[in-house]
DNA sequence: TGAATTATTTAGTCAAGGCTAAACTTTAGT
DNA sequence: ACTAAAGTTTAGCCTTGACTAAATAATTCA
């Protein structure tokens, strides 16, 4: 389905659309993709009608909002990758785009999440470039992760809720969960996405609904200390 | 030049030369990249051509040196990554096959060097597979590296000579290095290989040759604990 | 407004890597 | 030794993602 060329160009659409007006030209994206505008038309004419972007042809092609997603996810893998080469491996800030630009195409969103989490979820990559979280926006305030998408069998501590109502924090008052509360995903169940968690205090394993672990915001019990490097201007 | 489909049919022929007798079959080959024999019959020719294998048509095919060299590549990135998804991502053991496939295919000697330094020169990998060093051959006692192929910034302690003869050892007394000297490579000439190195001691920077380089064996100088895991048949 | 310029698409081709069906070797069994 | 079975290659076709050259649309400018 997404092939490597494909997540190529919707990541330079995403570039493109960012840095310029919303519509991005068909020449512009074959400079960025090092291809000639003959290939690059034939590519958003099926970028296009596989619902990725929306493709006025001679006037440019915008992202759909699944397009846009998926082209955030790959610059997610990107950064996340760039922040470990420079971070745990010890390369040069100007050292890691070329390898970080294959890396990226590993898709694997287990991996990305755990990678993520062992980085203690990094909000800036070696260029000063925001990172996006998982759910395929950039990180506002704080490291964190929705329950309903953190990885398996690490440490976490609830930081956040995403619904701040009544009902649900009643809710979260008969699970047992609140501010603070440090668990573990044992299980996340194919079916409904429902998790069963470990309470790190109590060893108590329960089941909770993915109504609830996708309000829940988490980040890693212990967070590596955060990192800022100077800035540069490319991905 | 190497593509993923050509890496993943060296290293299945790997596979089966280990396995079996030395001469492995076009069926056998296609059961393991999970192809027909009609594409693997192509894909030999080709490998043939370009003096990857030995083909003799009929009569299956057999790694020349040059592709045992890359399917031993092929197989220390596999492996290595593993490892470093099980001992430092968290997964399980029966997680990581798949997700270790695609970053195997990540070609950068710099990035899989750094990464060997980093998880501490393992010599197994998360299923008790030898890990391939940078040389293409087995590990055999110690986890080691010759320092011509060492990483750069990292602090290494000298283990060992590959030439143990006494012009030689006279030579690296002239220089300053004996065992347990602890040293960092700072730089690596394109031109020729030489290095400039910083001995941790005395905080000099000095030029080695790679006539040197090439005849000292390095570890990292702080090396983690090795783990050792429950052993399975897959890769 | 009517070229001239620029941007984009279409047409035609190619290489890599797959596939199925058919032809051809090799091997095994009687 | 000859034939049946098994293994291998060849022939013909397909998809993806490139390319060049030519046609067509959009834009700019006199
Ligand atoms: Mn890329
Ligand atoms: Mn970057
Ligand atoms: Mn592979
Ligand atoms: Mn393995």
């Amino acid at each position: 389905m997404l092939t490597v060329s494909v997540e190529n160009y919707l990541k330079a659409i995403l570039h493109l659309q960012v840095e310029g007006g919303d519509r991005v030209s068909t020449t512009s994206i074959a400079k960025k993709v090092a291809s000639t505008p003959a290939s690059t038309s034939a590519m958003l004419t099926k970028l296009g009608e596989r619902g990725w972007v929306e493709h006025r042809p001679y006037h440019g092609v915008r992202l759909t909002t699944k397009g846009h997603r998926v082209a955030m996810d790959i610059l997610r893998r990107h950064r996340l990758w760039e922040y470990f080469l420079v971070d745990r491996l010890g390369f040069e800030w100007d050292e890691v785009h070329e390898i970080a630009e294959e890396l990226e195409h590993v898709d694997s969103k287990e991996l990305i999440n755990r990678l993520d989490a062992f980085l203690g979820f990094p909000k800036l990559d070696p260029h000063g470039d925001p990172i996006p979280g998982p759910n395929g926006r950039f990180r506002s305030v704080a490291a964190r992760t929705l329950l309903a998408e953190a990885p398996r069998n690490l440490e976490l501590v609830v930081v956040g809720v995403v619904d701040g109502g009544d009902p649900f924090l009643r809710h979260l008052g008969v699970l047992g969960v609140q501010l603070g509360t440090r668990l573990t995903v044992m299980e996340r169940h194919a079916f409904d996405g429902s998790l069963h968690i470990k309470f790190a205090e109590t060893e108590e394993v329960q089941m909770l609904a993915p109504s609830v672990a996708e309000r829940l915001w988490v980040d890693q019990s212990n967070p590596s200390p955060i990192i800022v490097f100077p800035e540069t201007e490319d991905a």
